[in-house]
DNA sequence: TGCCCCGTCTGAACGTTGTTCAATGCACTA
DNA sequence: TAGTGCATTGAACAACGTTCAGACGGGGCA
């Protein structure tokens, strides 16, 4: 019995993932709804909260895949140009981040936007994802500066992945100042190439 | 009569905006809460919505202050240093705009969390600030560049802001990494140093 | 086989939201 | 003073996340 309800558990955790993620992405993280989703799902409200823990818990779920994508979507551009110089694959990963966030806009918010102001701990997961992008930058920044000061790679990579994080973000603010995407990789190539000019 | 009740209902809105303004600046912009201003305002809940279309609309009022108060901060700063090489002029602002979203940082993220999915109209306040603020920072940048392209300072002047923007957001975003100030200080004159060098 | 027991699931109910609108009150005019 | 028209009220409404007492059902024991 055990092991059949865990995995009725685990299928409808599946389930109510899927329904979220495709809620989010079609109309941003606001319009998750507890019923619409038990309707969809064939299930209780309350079933929700057998699975999560409410429906911030739901929301992870749905941006630790998010977020695995969007590692994913990095890794392979870099991957791309594994033999160009470093700054044409710093432009590259920027770019592949730009891209994700222009194709996905309302699941890459859903990233941000998520309220953990209660004190549930910052997942695990979370960190170290955000570790595994913040190690990918570095590389190429390492190459540029063979002999840094101690903490200074992780200083520009911050830096870096903050500003291009803030070109994309208020650049895809259409409310503030729609910005067309080739002036939006201008920006980036621009931030780019004078920031890594030796 | 006319003048009497016009009177009241701009005292009243006044008393709102103030009162707003303070849940807003200690709590963060999730907690205003619609009976609780009624309450301590001395009004009724529906007297709100005399004064203001909805509850975004007292939120906009909040963030006009905040604006306000944001290009006061930036201007003045700038103008203490108005004989400064550009470059530093730059730093001296960017540090400014650092400086009011880590004393202010409630009021500073309602700027941006306000909800305007709705149809409402982006306030022509809204974008006459963000045009004077890009002004002050296009300035320096066309020092620099005494003969650019057409439309170079523009695009230049975006990014610089964005990337600023997203530091400072990234920085104050205590969940994801809690990034002590002077670090956030060394990041923004890394990166404005590294883009203005010739 | 039949019965009981215990964990799972249900969905009506609860407490809070923002927002509305019929009813009330009030100030000014004729 | 009676009448009129608009400002103001606050109970009511709809929608939300969340809860929990009870219905349900399947596995172990007599």
């Amino acid at each position: 019995m055990a092991r059949d309800t865990t995995k009725r558990r685990e299928a409808l955790r599946e389930t109510l993932t899927e329904l979220a993620e495709a809620h989010v992405r079609a109309d941003g993280l606001s319009s998750l709804r507890a019923r619409t989703l038990a309707n969809e799902a064939g299930c209780a409200v309350g079933a929700i909260y057998n699975v999560f823990d409410d429906m911030t818990g739901l929301t992870l779920a749905v941006n630790g895949r998010t977020f695995g994508r969007l590692g994913k979507h990095v890794s392979d551009a870099v991957a791309k140009v594994a033999n160009a110089p470093p700054t044409d694959r710093l432009i590259a990963m920027a770019i592949a981040y730009l891209e994700f966030a222009s194709a996905n806009p309302n699941l890459w918010r859903a990233l941000f936007d998520v309220e953990m102001s209660t004190d549930r701990d910052v997942p695990e997961w979370y960190m170290q994802e955000l570790g595994r992008l913040f190690a990918i930058i570095a590389q190429p920044l390492a190459e540029l500066h063979p002999d840094p000061e101690p903490g200074e790679i992780d200083l520009m990579t911050r830096a870096l992945f903050s500003s291009v994080h803030g070109i994309v973000l208020l650049g895809l603010e259409n409310r503030i100042s729609a910005v067309p995407r080739e002036r939006m990789e201008g920006m980036i190539e621009f931030l780019l190439k004078r920031v890594t000019a030796s």
